[in-house]
RNA sequence: GCCCGGGUGGCGAAAUCGGCAGACGCAGAGGACUUAAAAUCCUCUGUCCGCAAGGACGUGUGGGUUCGAGUCCCACCCCGGGCACCA
């Protein structure tokens, strides 16, 4: 009996029985094979939006998918649950951090629940509670034991905003990545670092493993951040004096070129020679604008090094384009073969010497030079390396220096270490002492987890809050015994993100992060997906975390996810949706209006998923009318062909067999390569607008087959309605307990195919034709086609193309 | 400036290996049902010429390769993203 379509009535009702089926309990049976779909987590704001909605229902039709498929899957979710936003609710609504954030978690869970995201919640984890984050001060523990973690005084950005320190990765343009409109200011502090740099070659060397299954952008945006260049390092002897100073070049072959060096206005050498108070303007003069508009500023220090290959004597000046963070915070400046120097130098009427001339051409005459040459050419000028070809040049010149100790060949990357201290409440408190005798201390593991303490009065003034807590703050020394202080900054959130993704495989043990028998069960993860935003934060710290954990003998392989999916953004009128725009979407009005299976296939059939959605109230009913032409459908013949054969009688039988044995192809094809899923779910439509079509033709035993295969199909997308079609149709169980429909290829098969038939290259006519008709036949056909006749009159056949079962081609003139 | 993407109807898009451009959906037009509306169902819908049959044109622009190009090659234009005084 065809009934009426109520998705929230419907929608409640499963994932009750879901529940109470403990449906996406995680199979631990090691006998199927394992795939691992995760998602990156939220951060619990309190409400989930079209963005999240979207990530979540991919990775749901994928792990549901696998699991019709036979494999036991693995799909956790968890809450990136330490942040600001909790401890700036905190300050401006007087409300403790952890209960806001506990509230928002239970809010968004429920949401989840109401969206049918089959997740095991026996596996969640959430980062503020010390059950975790004692793991992220045992792991820097680790690392401080091994100097990967380390404290060092060093510029850092600071976010009067957020009042508190950023890494680099959180720095945008000169502004805070919370805060578009908050300029980061440049602070000296001491502070804690991990040692990315470290690993910054096993970062590039390893990208090689996951290429193949990581999108391509990502890849190079990662190459771009890391940075590697190779070149030389280079001492220059200050005039008059043993001193050194270091800079690097990556064209050493242009060193007999260099007409001074020029420091950044930060480097050590400036306060000696106690001009930082005049470069200190230089400094402003950069801070946060576009390079290109940047007029460049130099001051002339009035001392001189030597050029150690040339023995030349050079000016040492300080300019305000030399980086301090990039190289040695020094360079030589070569203005006849550097278009920066070339400026800096014309404007500063410092010569301008050309060593480098084209391999087919002469030397530039300097006082006509008005741009400089920068390509790889022929030695000149340049003693007894004149004459030699830029790389031979550049390799002879480092084996030169370091013969004689004044140079070396070297490689520099562009990445810095990470600096994780935090001058805030709402994270994981970093486990060291500072006792005015032992100094430095960690806090003995035994005396995990340094916990949080509750209570602490937030006033976002930019000292580290845990400071006014003197229960916490004073400590006694592990070491002496002796009064001593806790440090008080908490670790920058990725950190808890950089390894969650194990503790998801064993997430209640209190011995270690996690046992190395069970991640070795699950890892490498089979698809991550998320957002292409965390392109160079998230995930280079996640392949940093591995690499060191495989180090510290806790996992043995070198990258934590195979393939990588990063979906497009949630768009509305052409902007992404956000709250100061006023075009959100809510979930929790979507669900009441529309439901959950209307929004997931939605967000799966407007776009491909790597592409940004456009999201679209019009087409949202389209979907809602999709589901329930189905629904319809099934219902009213649901009580129909019970037992009867599902062998075709009717042509409408076989065409019909033939469509749906065409789309499980299809969509199966969707699912193993592309996830164009907007294409799965318009075949779909299809087979359902011809089921309409052909309604009155089919027997019932073959409609039975075709409409319970369909549901089938429907349940990664669906899966609310595809349990209740299931159902309705005197099934029992779950749709993802039942295998995945099987392609049967001869009832695919098409026997009767349509060909088009050109005249050079113009469609004519279509020819029917059995599948595999000869090629002869076939352009017997075409030639004797009543429409190809009248374009060949008068015209002499010079050749005809067939491509058998796809075209045929006559060639006339 | 450098590095990635992308440009197809009124709109979201499809065309997976060089072989019928525009599937599917939205919007629109007309019709059926209805006292009426909603819902539902049916038909049409790239542009131009034509009563029609049919024809011409058509995937950012210009060239090229090919029997055949949205797809491959060269040059250019535009849009989006990333990085950016990186020595």
């Amino acid at each position: 009996m065809e009934k009426q379509y109520n998705p929230q009535e419907i929608e409640a009702r499963w994932q009750r029985e879901w529940d109470e089926a403990n449906l996406f309990q995680t199979d631990l049976d090691t006998t199927r094979p394992k795939y691992y779909v995760l998602e990156m987590l939220p951060y619990p704001s309190g409400t989930l939006h079209m963005g999240h909605m979207r990530n979540y229902s991919i990775g749901d039709a994928l792990a549901r998918y696998k699991g019709m498929r036979g494999f036991r899957v693995l799909h956790p979710m968890g809450w990136d649950s330490f942040g600001l936003p909790a401890e700036n609710a905190a300050i401006k609504n007087n409300r403790d951090p952890g209960e806001w954030t506990r509230a928002n978690i239970a809010a968004m869970k429920d949401q989840l629940r109401r969206f049918g995201f089959s997740y095991d919640w026996d596996t969640e984890v959430s980062s503020c509670e010390p059950e975790y984050y004692r793991w992220n001060q045992w792991l820097f523990l680790k690392m401080y034991e091994r100097d990967l973690a380390y404290r060092k005084k060093a510029q850092v950005n600071w976010c009067p905003e957020c009042s508190t320190v950023l890494a680099n990765e959180q720095v945008v343009d000169g502004r805070c990545w919370r805060h578009e409109d908050t300029e980061v200011e440049q602070r000296s502090l001491r502070q804690w670092f991990l040692r990315t740099t470290a690993y910054a070659q096993q970062l590039l060397d390893d990208h090689e493993e996951i290429e193949a299954g990581w999108p391509e952008r990502v890849i190079s945006m990662q190459k771009h951040w890391i940075g590697r260049s190779t070149g030389t390092e280079v001492d220059f002897k200050l005039d008059g004096s043993d001193e050194k100073v270091t800079v690097f070049t990556t064209r050493v072959d242009t060193i007999f070129g260099a007409t001074c060096l020029i420091l950044a206005p930060q480097h050590a050498w400036v306060e000696k020679f106690g001009l930082a108070a005049r470069a200190q303007p230089l400094i402003e003069s950069v801070a946060r604008r576009d390079p290109a508009d940047v007029e460049k500023l130099g001051i002339d220090t009035g001392r001189f090094v030597v050029n150690p290959y040339s023995g030349g004597k050079m000016p040492i000046w300080i300019g305000n384009f030399v980086l301090l963070a990039y190289g040695t915070g020094a360079i030589m400046a070569v203005p006849a073969h550097d278009q920066r120097d070339f400026e800096f130098c014309r404007k500063y009427g410092i010569p301008v010497r050309a060593v480098i001339r084209a391999v087919d051409g002469e030397l530039a005459d300097e006082a006509a030079m008005v741009e400089a040459f920068s390509i790889y050419g022929v030695a000149e000028n340049s003693g007894a390396f004149s004459g030699m070809p830029s790389s031979e040049a550049i390799d002879a010149m480092n084996a030169h220096g370091e013969a004689e100790g004044f140079a070396k060949a070297a490689i520099t990357y562009r990445l810095r270490d990470w600096g994780i201290s935090r001058q805030r409440y709402w994270g994981t408190p970093i486990p060291m002492i500072h006792c005015e005798a032992c100094g430095v201390v960690p806090v003995p593991e035994k005396d995990l987890p340094v916990v949080l303490p509750a209570n602490v009065k937030l006033t976002g003034t930019g000292e580290s809050p845990l400071k006014q807590v003197p229960e916490f703050a004073n400590v006694e020394c592990p070491q002496c015994a002796g009064p001593a202080q806790r440090e008080c900054d908490t670790m920058d959130t990725f950190i808890d993100s950089s390894w969650y993704f194990y503790r998801y495989c064993d997430p209640k043990n209190d011995k270690a992060p996690f046992d190395t028998k069970k991640v070795a069960g699950w890892f490498p993860i089979d698809q991550y997906i998320g957002g292409v935003e965390h392109a160079v934060l998230h995930l280079i710290y996640a392949r940093f975390f591995t690499k060191m954990m495989r180090d510290l003998g806790l996992i043995t392989w070198n990258e934590p996810a195979k393939r990588l999916f990063t979906q497009g953004m949630v768009i509305r009128d052409g902007a992404k949706m956000s709250k100061s725009k006023g075009n959100v979407i809510s979930a929790d009005d979507f669900l009441k209006v529309h439901g959950a299976d209307v929004a997931r296939v939605f967000s799966l059939f407007a776009a491909p998923p790597e592409k940004d959605l456009d999201w679209n109230d019009a087409g949202v009913e389209g979907m809602q009318r999709f589901l329930t032409r189905l629904y319809r459908f099934a219902t009213k013949h649901a009580a129909e062909g019970v037992g009867e054969s599902a062998e075709p009688v009717t042509d409408s039988d076989r065409a019909l067999l033939r469509k749906l044995h065409q789309t499980i192809h299809k969509i199966t094809d969707d699912f193993d390569s592309r996830w164009h899923f907007n294409t799965s779910l318009a075949a779909l439509m299809e087979l359902t607008n011809d089921l309409y079509a052909q309604e009155a033709n089919l027997s019932a035993g073959v409609l039975r087959d075709i409409v319970t295969k369909t549901v089938l199909l429907m349940g990664p997308f669906a899966p609310h309605l595809a349990d209740e079609l299931w159902r309705e149709l005197g099934n029992d169980g779950f749709v993802l307990k039942q295998g995945w429909p099987e392609v049967d290829a001869a009832l695919a098969h098409d026997d009767q195919i349509e060909i088009p038939v050109q005249v050079n290259g113009k469609l004519r006519s279509r020819l029917s034709v059995a599948r595999g008709t000869a090629r002869e036949e076939v352009e017997r056909l075409a030639k004797e086609d009543s429409k190809v006749g009248p374009h060949l009159a008068g015209k002499t056949i010079r050749k005809v193309v067939v491509v058998p079962d796809k075209m045929v081609n006559i060639v006339a003139n």
